[in-house]
DNA sequence: TCTTGACATAGAGCTTACTCTACATTGTAT
DNA sequence: ATACAATGTAGAGTAAGCTCTATGTCAAGA
Protein backbone atom coordinates (compact mmCIF):
# COMPACT_ATOMS: atom_id res chain seq x y z
CA UNK A 1 0.00 0.00 0.00
CA UNK A 2 0.88 3.26 -1.10
CA UNK A 3 0.28 6.60 0.64
CA UNK A 4 0.76 9.55 -1.44
CA UNK A 5 1.45 12.76 -0.52
CA UNK A 6 0.57 16.22 -1.93
CA UNK A 7 1.86 19.68 -1.91
CA UNK A 8 -0.51 21.92 -0.84
CA UNK A 9 -0.49 23.14 -4.75
CA UNK A 10 -1.67 19.56 -5.33
CA UNK A 11 -4.36 19.18 -2.74
CA UNK A 12 -5.51 22.75 -4.05
CA UNK A 13 -6.23 21.33 -7.64
CA UNK A 14 -7.58 17.95 -6.24
CA UNK A 15 -9.90 19.36 -3.86
CA UNK A 16 -11.03 22.29 -5.65
CA UNK A 17 -10.40 24.61 -3.06
CA UNK A 18 -8.01 27.46 -2.78
CA UNK A 19 -4.92 27.42 -1.36
CA UNK A 20 -5.95 30.39 1.10
CA UNK A 21 -9.18 28.07 1.94
CA UNK A 22 -7.11 25.21 2.52
CA UNK A 23 -5.11 27.24 5.10
CA UNK A 24 -7.66 28.57 6.13
CA UNK A 25 -9.51 25.66 7.17
CA UNK A 26 -6.17 24.71 8.60
CA UNK A 27 -6.55 27.73 10.65
CA UNK A 28 -9.98 26.53 11.73
CA UNK A 29 -8.92 23.56 13.12
CA UNK A 30 -10.77 21.82 10.22
CA UNK A 31 -7.84 19.55 8.97
CA UNK A 32 -3.97 19.40 10.12
CA UNK A 33 -1.73 17.86 7.48
CA UNK A 34 1.54 16.70 8.42
CA UNK A 35 4.33 18.78 7.39
CA UNK A 36 7.55 17.60 5.69
CA UNK A 37 11.18 19.03 6.78
CA UNK A 38 10.92 21.92 4.90
CA UNK A 39 7.42 22.78 7.34
CA UNK A 40 5.77 22.27 3.86
CA UNK A 41 1.82 20.83 4.31
CA UNK A 42 1.95 17.47 3.50
CA UNK A 43 -1.99 16.08 2.29
CA UNK A 44 -2.40 12.18 2.39
CA UNK A 45 -5.65 10.06 0.40
CA UNK A 46 -7.18 10.47 3.96
CA UNK A 47 -7.08 14.13 3.54
CA UNK A 48 -8.87 14.23 0.15
CA UNK A 49 -11.44 12.27 1.63
CA UNK A 50 -12.01 14.13 5.11
CA UNK A 51 -12.20 17.17 2.56
CA UNK A 52 -14.69 15.57 0.60
CA UNK A 53 -16.89 14.93 3.94
CA UNK A 54 -16.44 18.66 4.80
CA UNK A 55 -17.80 19.67 1.43
CA UNK A 56 -20.72 17.69 1.98
CA UNK A 57 -21.34 18.69 5.32
CA UNK A 58 -20.57 23.13 4.24
CA UNK A 59 -22.73 21.90 0.78
CA UNK A 60 -25.87 21.40 3.48
CA UNK A 61 -25.53 23.65 5.41
CA UNK A 62 -23.52 22.76 8.58
CA UNK A 63 -21.68 26.25 9.43
CA UNK A 64 -17.99 26.10 9.97
CA UNK A 65 -18.42 25.92 13.82
CA UNK A 66 -20.07 22.67 13.68
CA UNK A 67 -17.44 21.17 11.66
CA UNK A 68 -14.92 22.12 13.49
CA UNK A 69 -16.43 20.81 16.52
CA UNK A 70 -17.07 17.71 14.27
CA UNK A 71 -13.10 17.60 13.24
CA UNK A 72 -12.03 18.10 16.91
CA UNK A 73 -14.05 14.88 18.01
CA UNK A 74 -12.36 12.87 15.23
CA UNK A 75 -9.68 13.60 16.22
CA UNK A 76 -9.76 12.23 19.28
CA UNK A 77 -10.34 8.84 17.90
CA UNK A 78 -12.77 5.87 18.41
CA UNK A 79 -13.90 7.13 21.73
CA UNK A 80 -15.87 9.79 20.10
CA UNK A 81 -17.79 7.33 17.46
CA UNK A 82 -21.08 7.88 19.55
CA UNK A 83 -21.09 11.50 19.62
CA UNK A 84 -20.16 11.84 15.75
CA UNK A 85 -22.68 9.94 14.82
CA UNK A 86 -25.13 11.82 17.15
CA UNK A 87 -24.06 15.07 15.29
CA UNK A 88 -24.65 13.50 11.72
CA UNK A 89 -28.08 12.17 13.09
CA UNK A 90 -29.19 15.39 13.82
CA UNK A 91 -27.74 16.51 10.18
CA UNK A 92 -29.76 14.19 8.99
CA UNK A 93 -32.39 15.46 10.46
CA UNK A 94 -31.97 19.41 9.23
CA UNK A 95 -31.73 18.10 6.10
CA UNK A 96 -34.56 16.55 5.70
CA UNK A 97 -36.59 19.27 6.67
CA UNK A 98 -34.46 21.09 4.32
CA UNK A 99 -35.05 19.19 1.57
CA UNK A 100 -38.94 19.41 2.39
CA UNK A 101 -39.06 23.06 2.58
CA UNK A 102 -37.30 23.45 -0.41
CA UNK A 103 -40.00 21.12 -2.31
CA UNK A 104 -42.57 23.27 -0.80
CA UNK A 105 -41.22 26.28 -2.42
CA UNK A 106 -40.49 24.65 -5.33
CA UNK A 107 -44.51 23.60 -5.97
CA UNK A 108 -45.44 27.72 -4.92
CA UNK A 109 -42.73 28.67 -7.37
CA UNK A 110 -44.68 26.10 -9.99
CA UNK A 111 -47.94 27.98 -8.90
CA UNK A 112 -46.42 31.30 -9.67
CA UNK A 113 -45.06 30.23 -13.08
CA UNK A 114 -48.63 29.00 -14.28
CA UNK A 115 -50.13 31.99 -13.22
CA UNK A 116 -47.70 33.82 -15.03
CA UNK A 117 -48.21 31.72 -18.15
CA UNK A 118 -52.16 32.14 -18.10
CA UNK A 119 -51.46 35.99 -17.94
CA UNK A 120 -48.76 36.29 -20.67
CA UNK A 121 -51.64 34.19 -22.58
CA UNK A 122 -54.21 36.43 -21.66
CA UNK A 123 -52.48 39.46 -23.11
CA UNK A 124 -51.53 37.68 -25.65
CA UNK A 125 -55.19 36.91 -26.96
CA UNK A 126 -56.95 39.95 -26.83
CA UNK B 1 -62.77 45.87 -0.54
CA UNK B 2 -60.73 47.60 2.05
CA UNK B 3 -57.55 48.62 1.65
CA UNK B 4 -55.58 47.90 4.94
CA UNK B 5 -52.51 49.83 5.74
CA UNK B 6 -49.95 48.96 8.11
CA UNK B 7 -47.24 51.10 10.05
CA UNK B 8 -43.53 49.31 10.28
CA UNK B 9 -44.01 48.38 13.38
CA UNK B 10 -47.38 46.25 12.74
CA UNK B 11 -45.48 45.15 9.26
CA UNK B 12 -42.77 43.93 10.94
CA UNK B 13 -44.56 41.91 13.35
CA UNK B 14 -46.90 41.11 10.23
CA UNK B 15 -43.72 39.34 8.46
CA UNK B 16 -41.63 38.78 11.45
CA UNK B 17 -39.13 40.79 9.38
CA UNK B 18 -37.15 43.48 12.21
CA UNK B 19 -37.73 46.55 11.37
CA UNK B 20 -34.10 47.40 10.21
CA UNK B 21 -34.68 44.56 7.89
CA UNK B 22 -37.75 46.30 6.09
CA UNK B 23 -35.83 49.54 6.13
CA UNK B 24 -33.05 47.90 4.65
CA UNK B 25 -35.09 46.15 2.26
CA UNK B 26 -36.58 49.28 1.02
CA UNK B 27 -33.02 51.02 0.67
CA UNK B 28 -32.20 47.55 -1.48
CA UNK B 29 -35.32 48.49 -3.63
CA UNK B 30 -36.97 45.32 -2.61
CA UNK B 31 -40.13 46.91 -1.66
CA UNK B 32 -41.31 50.61 -1.65
CA UNK B 33 -44.26 51.39 0.66
CA UNK B 34 -46.36 54.59 0.30
CA UNK B 35 -45.62 57.30 2.80
CA UNK B 36 -48.39 59.00 4.67
CA UNK B 37 -48.95 62.68 5.53
CA UNK B 38 -46.09 62.64 7.99
CA UNK B 39 -43.54 60.55 6.16
CA UNK B 40 -44.33 57.54 7.67
CA UNK B 41 -44.02 54.09 5.62
CA UNK B 42 -47.68 52.39 4.79
CA UNK B 43 -47.37 49.27 3.75
CA UNK B 44 -50.39 47.09 2.40
CA UNK B 45 -51.49 43.87 2.26
CA UNK B 46 -50.22 43.42 -1.59
CA UNK B 47 -46.66 44.36 0.13
CA UNK B 48 -47.40 41.34 3.05
CA UNK B 49 -47.62 38.72 -0.15
CA UNK B 50 -44.91 40.35 -1.96
CA UNK B 51 -42.51 40.21 1.16
CA UNK B 52 -43.84 36.40 1.77
CA UNK B 53 -42.53 36.00 -2.67
CA UNK B 54 -39.26 37.75 -1.37
CA UNK B 55 -38.81 35.36 1.26
CA UNK B 56 -39.50 32.21 -0.71
CA UNK B 57 -36.62 33.63 -3.19
CA UNK B 58 -34.18 34.00 -0.45
CA UNK B 59 -35.00 30.66 1.14
CA UNK B 60 -34.37 29.15 -2.44
CA UNK B 61 -31.35 30.83 -2.54
CA UNK B 62 -31.57 33.48 -4.23
CA UNK B 63 -29.05 36.58 -3.82
CA UNK B 64 -30.43 39.95 -2.83
CA UNK B 65 -28.83 41.85 -5.88
CA UNK B 66 -31.20 39.03 -8.12
CA UNK B 67 -34.48 39.70 -6.19
CA UNK B 68 -33.67 43.50 -6.52
CA UNK B 69 -33.71 42.83 -10.60
CA UNK B 70 -36.93 41.08 -9.91
CA UNK B 71 -38.63 43.87 -7.78
CA UNK B 72 -36.99 46.14 -11.02
CA UNK B 73 -39.08 44.64 -13.35
CA UNK B 74 -42.07 44.15 -11.60
CA UNK B 75 -42.28 47.42 -10.72
CA UNK B 76 -41.97 48.31 -14.83
CA UNK B 77 -45.47 46.52 -14.67
CA UNK B 78 -47.32 44.24 -17.47
CA UNK B 79 -44.70 45.11 -19.73
CA UNK B 80 -41.82 42.79 -18.06
CA UNK B 81 -44.28 39.73 -17.42
CA UNK B 82 -42.31 37.05 -19.46
CA UNK B 83 -38.93 38.46 -18.42
CA UNK B 84 -40.11 37.96 -14.80
CA UNK B 85 -41.39 34.29 -15.84
CA UNK B 86 -37.85 33.30 -17.84
CA UNK B 87 -35.93 34.49 -14.11
CA UNK B 88 -38.85 32.12 -12.29
CA UNK B 89 -37.99 29.37 -14.66
CA UNK B 90 -34.48 29.90 -14.50
CA UNK B 91 -34.69 29.79 -10.58
CA UNK B 92 -36.75 26.57 -10.72
CA UNK B 93 -34.26 24.80 -12.37
CA UNK B 94 -31.72 25.71 -10.42
CA UNK B 95 -34.05 24.67 -7.37
CA UNK B 96 -34.36 21.53 -8.86
CA UNK B 97 -30.71 20.89 -9.04
CA UNK B 98 -30.02 22.09 -5.62
CA UNK B 99 -32.77 19.62 -4.52
CA UNK B 100 -31.23 16.61 -6.01
CA UNK B 101 -27.96 17.43 -4.87
CA UNK B 102 -29.17 17.46 -1.39
CA UNK B 103 -30.35 14.41 -1.79
CA UNK B 104 -27.51 13.05 -2.59
CA UNK B 105 -26.18 14.28 0.07
CA UNK B 106 -28.72 12.57 2.36
CA UNK B 107 -28.03 9.21 0.63
CA UNK B 108 -24.13 9.99 1.34
CA UNK B 109 -25.06 10.79 4.90
CA UNK B 110 -27.00 7.42 5.65
CA UNK B 111 -24.27 5.76 4.13
CA UNK B 112 -21.90 7.04 6.84
CA UNK B 113 -24.30 7.29 9.64
CA UNK B 114 -24.60 3.22 8.84
CA UNK B 115 -21.02 2.92 8.86
CA UNK B 116 -20.89 4.47 11.96
CA UNK B 117 -23.19 2.65 13.61
CA UNK B 118 -21.73 -0.70 12.12
CA UNK B 119 -18.33 0.67 14.07
CA UNK B 120 -19.80 1.00 16.96
CA UNK B 121 -21.85 -2.40 16.94
CA UNK B 122 -18.43 -3.66 16.61
CA UNK B 123 -16.49 -2.13 19.10
CA UNK B 124 -19.56 -3.02 22.02
CA UNK B 125 -19.42 -7.17 20.35
CA UNK B 126 -15.79 -7.09 21.71
C1' DT C 1 25.57 31.68 -8.19
C1' DC C 2 21.36 33.63 -9.28
C1' DT C 3 16.69 33.60 -10.18
C1' DT C 4 12.26 31.81 -10.17
C1' DG C 5 8.32 29.64 -8.29
C1' DA C 6 6.01 27.29 -4.66
C1' DC C 7 5.41 27.60 -0.10
C1' DA C 8 5.37 29.81 4.81
C1' DT C 9 3.07 33.27 8.33
C1' DA C 10 0.45 37.19 9.97
C1' DG C 11 -2.82 40.02 9.26
C1' DA C 12 -5.76 43.08 6.33
C1' DG C 13 -9.66 43.32 3.19
C1' DC C 14 -13.87 41.76 0.88
C1' DT C 15 -18.83 40.30 0.21
C1' DT C 16 -23.40 39.35 1.72
C1' DA C 17 -27.04 40.33 4.47
C1' DC C 18 -28.25 42.11 7.92
C1' DT C 19 -28.30 44.75 12.69
C1' DC C 20 -27.49 48.47 15.49
C1' DT C 21 -26.47 53.39 16.97
C1' DA C 22 -27.10 58.27 17.14
C1' DC C 23 -29.94 61.66 16.79
C1' DA C 24 -34.14 64.25 15.01
C1' DT C 25 -39.24 64.27 14.51
C1' DT C 26 -43.95 63.06 15.19
C1' DG C 27 -48.34 60.89 17.26
C1' DT C 28 -50.66 59.82 21.36
C1' DA C 29 -51.86 59.35 26.13
C1' DT C 30 -51.93 61.91 30.57
C1' DA D 1 -48.32 71.02 27.93
C1' DT D 2 -45.51 67.22 28.39
C1' DA D 3 -43.67 62.86 28.30
C1' DC D 4 -42.74 58.87 25.81
C1' DA D 5 -43.11 55.51 22.29
C1' DA D 6 -42.85 54.85 17.40
C1' DT D 7 -40.86 56.42 13.43
C1' DG D 8 -37.49 58.89 10.35
C1' DT D 9 -32.42 59.24 8.26
C1' DA D 10 -27.53 58.39 7.86
C1' DG D 11 -24.08 55.75 8.66
C1' DA D 12 -21.32 52.45 11.57
C1' DG D 13 -20.79 47.72 13.18
C1' DT D 14 -21.27 42.60 12.94
C1' DA D 15 -20.78 37.69 11.48
C1' DA D 16 -19.53 34.17 8.32
C1' DG D 17 -16.55 32.58 5.06
C1' DC D 18 -13.46 33.33 2.49
C1' DT D 19 -9.61 35.97 -0.34
C1' DC D 20 -5.72 38.70 -0.78
C1' DT D 21 -1.32 41.26 0.53
C1' DA D 22 3.15 41.79 2.48
C1' DT D 23 7.06 39.75 3.58
C1' DG D 24 10.19 35.99 4.13
C1' DT D 25 12.19 31.07 3.25
C1' DC D 26 13.77 27.42 0.49
C1' DA D 27 14.69 23.95 -3.25
C1' DA D 28 15.75 23.41 -8.02
C1' DG D 29 16.95 24.75 -12.76
C1' DA D 30 19.85 28.01 -16.09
Amino acid sequence: MIFLEYSIGEFSKLTRLGIHTLRYYEHENLITPGRNSSNRRCYTDKDLAWIDFIKRLKDTGMPIKEIQHYAELRANGEATLSARMEMLISHRKALNEQITQLKEHMGKLDEKIEFYQRKIDNIARK
